[in-house]
DNA sequence: CAATCTATCTAACAGTTGTTAGATTTTGTG
DNA sequence: CACAAAATCTAACAACTGTTAGATAGATTG
């Protein structure tokens, strides 16, 4: 018979944000239930109390960074009908995702695959939101005339999600000079090649 | 007083390409010197005849990684004197590159940071040579007038880097459907943005 | 054949891993 | 203050980690 873990309590987030930012500084696999205990000032034992497992701890992890994307996401499809709007607003809300919840997202996006395939399909599930949100704007995009000639839908989600993930990149892997100002030209670069001319 | 290892071997390249496919798949921690000795059907001891440690392998594989990066670079630059002809050529030199080297370019970009410090240190050495590369394409062509307005060298080469590493990305994490024509969009975006209209 | 070299195996080491059960402390409530 | 609940600590577990020394087999050479 398993034990309850709450769902959710002030404490929990505490230790969920130390396991992000070791997992994030270290990896999954080079980072021990000690580190994460050693940053919170108590002993490795005491976080089951919290946590199921340290595999349940990386999806959590991983599960609010891919919600903290979709959110980011949705904002930019929200921002106006215009595909120009849509991606700076997302690219920009993506930017302060980072520099708000960091930690989730560099986890999200480097320790994904040490899932377990079971926690993998649950995460890819939820992931689908985020590729729909793309998908419809870049359908939408393409309705309103607004898309480069012979550039799929398909094709410009794929190259806005590695622009998501580049400026993820630098950000995290960082410092990088003048990093607004830089991030700006990497979505004008993305933008005057993906919208027709 | 350390036993001395040969430098190259066919049997070393063998353990090495072993130690790339089992690194890309786990993860460098999340792989153990059995699982590698596994694969070559072998015992986990008797890599050390090859080998002086699991560090050194994976510094040996990441450095083969990004050898192979710089010579993609290298082709793209000596392809001719236009930036679309260098950087196609250099997209494409990295393609063929990840059909025949996945694993250590996966490995390159996936698990570097897992390195000790001064092993990194050693690895961004090297790596100066791939910036270079792509500082004096930008640079070039931004004196021959062909770079957006707007656009500095540098932020060019970072979208550069992130084009590559969507490209990987989207290579070794796929299959993703009619890879070499999504491959071509991308880049068509990237230099539709990033040159002079 | 004898001797040497190359490659592998065996067996074990010391340290670390995630995790657990039970005792103990801290916190909140009547 | 007494009692209960929540949170943490202690101490240990079995399994696994990278690594090593020494024995063993196979190939090469004199």
């Amino acid at each position: 018979m398993p034990e309850e873990i709450a769902v959710s309590s002030p404490r929990r987030q505490a230790i969920l944000d130390a396991a992000a930012a070791v997992f994030a500084e270290k990896g999954f696999h080079g980072t021990g239930m000690r580190d994460i205990a050693d940053r919170l000032g108590m002993k490795a034992g005491s976080l089951y109390f919290h946590l199921a497992s340290k595999d349940a701890a990386l999806e959590e992890v991983c599960a609010a960074g891919m919600h903290s994307a979709i959110r980011a996401a949705e904002q930019g499809f929200a921002a106006g009908p215009g595909l120009s709007e849509r991606i700076r607003a997302m690219a920009e809300a993506q930017v302060e995702l980072l520099a708000a919840h960091g930690d989730y997202i560099s986890v999200f996006v480097h320790e994904r695959r040490q899932l377990s395939e079971p926690a993998q399909q649950r995460l890819v599930e939820v992931s689908q939101k985020h590729r729909q949100m793309l998908d419809r704007i870049f359908d939408e995009a393409r309705e309103r005339g607004e898309l480069a000639v012979g550039l799929s839908p398909r094709s410009a989600r794929y190259a806005m999600v590695g622009v998501l993930r580049n400026l993820t990149q630098l950000y995290v892997e960082g410092p990088v000079r003048d990093f607004p100002e830089v991030a700006r030209q990497i979505i004008d670069i993305f933008l005057d090649g993906a919208q027709a001319r």
